[in-house]
DNA sequence: TTATTTTCTGAACACCATTCAGTATGTTTG
DNA sequence: CAAACATACTGAATGGTGTTCAGAAAATAA
């Protein structure tokens, strides 16, 4: 019968609905300012029902973050598909910083925000894995051409994504300050992963 | 009169001893599980007290800041000291990264969590402005000396504290997990760190 | 139509940061 | 010494939070 599974869509609907809500909200005011009651409110269901859903607020963060690392890997996929894997490995770095310039609070969402019950070890670390392997592919292609200073996949992977992101999250918590003032973070953020490349590549 | 010095020793010690519970605590549980109830209950003081003395959460979080960046300073100061500055370098490298691994809580207070109210621009700025230039000027004496593939202090400081924040925040933040599991992390974030200082250098 | 299952509600619980009228303590003045 | 004042502190109250759960409502099955 094709009841149970038109539950079984409303039921995903449903938890979509409440995602974005979410998502948006998360976007707007930030994870800690956006209450269970606030998202309720804004698909005007009560605050209980929300839990029929989600087991606990983390669980919903975990959802939206799914949703964001696609997001991420999609910009990948439209903005850094230079054959060279070596400008295609620019046009990561370059694309990685802007998305965090551009997208603040949803970079929150994915790398910086510590969900209250953040223990779990097992579960969701699948959450960016596709789009951490766009990178190391691309890593993969330079290292077998030949065409890098390193060597180790793995860790040269490590090394990128940590620029990438120091630059990100330090720009994110304006812990920019101590440098001299005056200046277009903007441009700065990606002289500097432009010239960590440029260290890279032989 | 020497009272209402007395007076001003003793706030101060207050002070301190508010700050210092309250980063005992900050380390003991993090930031967000520690309320001002609690601080306030571990010093034998009503929770409005704190409020004589500190503003808000927020204002104590920075002063506690302050103390950590102190603590970070210190270790760079004694784990840091060899005289070519590129070896200097590569300490300065390695204490950053061991600093987070062994004191996340502390690390995350530094560098991480977001207080709520953080859109005030022009306070704190200096906080860990010291730290960041015991940095800054190794690359100067390294780059005066021509022994770096870079020539811009700042944009090379900034870099190199991106590896270095990047490394330490994604791991403490579980980030890590995409990577082939069953590897000693600090090796792996100490190999990082330091395979980008061969980077840099000539 | 009635019984059963599923979905939803919203009050209640135990917390939180923060405020402020009132109290207690210490200091200065008459 | 006592009264006046200044300072330090209290703790209940305010308005928020995540989460739970008994009971109401709606949808489905019999």
């Amino acid at each position: 019968m094709g009841i149970s599974e038109r539950k079984e869509r409303e039921k995903l609907d449903k938890k979509q609905l409440i995602r974005s809500a979410a998502m948006k909200m998360f976007l707007e005011d930030g994870y800690a300012k956006t209450s269970i009651r606030k998202i309720a409110d804004a698909i005007e269901y009560s605050p209980g029902t929300i839990y029929l859903y989600y087991k606990d607020k983390d669980e919903l963060l975990y959802d939206v973050q799914h949703d964001a690392f696609n997001q991420l890997l999609e910009a990948f996929k439209t903005k850094a598909k230079h054959k060279d894997p070596v400008k295609r490995l620019m046009q990561i770095g370059q694309t990685y910083v802007s998305f965090g310039l551009q997208n603040p609070e949803l970079y929150d969402l994915m790398f910086i925000i510590r969900a209250p019950t953040n223990v779990d070890e097992e579960l969701h670390k699948d959450n960016g894995e596709p789009t951490f392997d766009y990178l190391v592919d691309c890593l993969k292609e330079c290292i077998d051409k030949d065409l890098l200073r390193m060597n180790d996949v793995q860790l040269c992977a490590l090394q990128t994504w940590s620029v990438a992101h120091g630059l990100v999250s330090l720009d994110l918590r304006c812990r920019l300050k101590v440098m001299s003032a005056d200046i277009d973070k903007s441009k700065v953020l990606n002289s500097a992963i432009e010239s960590y490349v440029k260290l890279l590549i032989k």
